[in-house]
DNA sequence: AGATCATACATCATGTAGGATCTGGGTCGA
DNA sequence: TCGACCCAGATCCTACATGATGTATGATCT
């Protein structure tokens, strides 16, 4: 998703602060409802605020945080219904990515994947397994060559991802499971079968909402 | 109209500059593959660049242009392949949301949508049809309460806009075929029917592709 | 007195101007 | 022909000025 990066791996000023603010929101770092000020963020990263503007703007149309005009910029706190929209969402995409992943994700890919996922089989740290589930999936994601619609989803993920680490401190979510879905979406590819393939990513899909607690405002 | 509004109606000058890029964009005035300069943009529209830069920032994540890090703003051109991806993702959104625009619907809202649809009835310049196509979309995907679907599919009915203008500039996309399709969708949310609904919806999107002819390179 | 409205101030977002840094292309030399 | 260097043009960033918003304090009305 990433719409600008450097050959040499040097990072501009605001590509900086919106990774750093963007991991800090996704591993629960900066919790939901926190106020962002500008100056703050300039300072802490020793950059000026044009640059942490922008990146503010960037995480503010990826759906991370909700900026508005001369009050500032909050950290996204997600309550039941919008978390239930973004996977009605999802329930309707993922199945249709899952199509073209069975038909273009290639060994390379698919090893890739599983390389992933045998890191995540035993990490324990909640904030650190959260980061490895996005990697494998969006490890299958871009194996489905649809640029859009990857944004599209990754997105979403990153999205809910804020509430799922908070459901993972709560104790209320297990990673095992996802685990084990996990190593049998690699196996549906593997075998491309597409029928598989989907039912198991909408039972993914169902069971982590499902899994996830209520959380009060 | 929006309850949310800047007070007095003014509107910082970043969110002047992105309506009115926007604007150019969609309505083809700045054709794709122009580079776009952002002292340029500032002294035309008599602001400082940095609130262009923010313009150009949103822009960016909303596929109407790509933004490349020192390198500058170019308007996307897209090609049929990218086109393609963005009708097969409508292809899946859009009925979802029309089960949702039949149950949510009000009188009101469905009033508005005609009101639209009628002046588009009568539009001839090509340009202003396609806005008055876009505000007819969004008065059905604002219905539907649901914020981020409405986001996702008025992101993709923008990038594609950029086409249907070249479309209907050359002549090949008919606007008549069109209005009477969006007279349909009207009667099918009015009488509830889900199933109607989801078909003419389906039906429309087809319809558009496959009149929008194959612009080469 | 209690509530409502107006005013003053502190805080922070927003905008401007100008300098630092990078990119792409052209020139010179081998 | 090819590579190294240099320069123009544009982006990116900093520092400062401006302007909006929310809050606290005090005035006015019921």
């Amino acid at each position: 998703m990433d719409l600008v990066m450097e050959p040499g791996g040097r990072k501009t000023a605001h590509q900086l602060v919106r990774d750093t603010l963007r991991r800090a929101i996704l591993t629960g770092q900066v919790p939901g409802g926190e106020r962002l000020v500008q100056a703050d963020i300039a300072t802490q990263l020793n950059v000026s605020t044009t640059p942490v503007r922008e990146a503010l703007r960037d995480l503010a149309t990826e759906g991370l945080i909700r900026l508005d005009a001369h009050r500032g910029a909050v950290v996204l706190k997600l309550n039941q219904r919008e978390l239930e929209e973004i996977y009605r969402i999802r329930r309707v995409l993922e199945p249709e990515i899952m199509v073209r992943v069975v038909e273009f994700m290639t060994d390379e890919q698919l090893a890739e994947a599983e390389a992933i996922q045998r890191r995540a089989d035993t990490e324990t740290d909640p904030a650190a397994w959260v980061e490895l589930n996005r990697d494998f999936h969006r490890a299958f994601i871009k194996a489905a060559r649809s640029p859009r619609l990857a944004g599209i989803v990754e997105t979403l993920q990153d999205s809910a991802a804020m509430y799922i680490v908070a459901a993972l401190v709560h104790g209320d979510h297990q990673m095992g499971a996802a685990n084990a879905q996990h190593w049998e979406l690699i196996e549906a590819v593997r075998t491309r079968d597409v029928e598989r393939a989907k039912a198991t990513m909408l039972d993914h899909i169902h069971h982590t909402l499902d899994t996830v607690p209520e959380l009060d405002e």
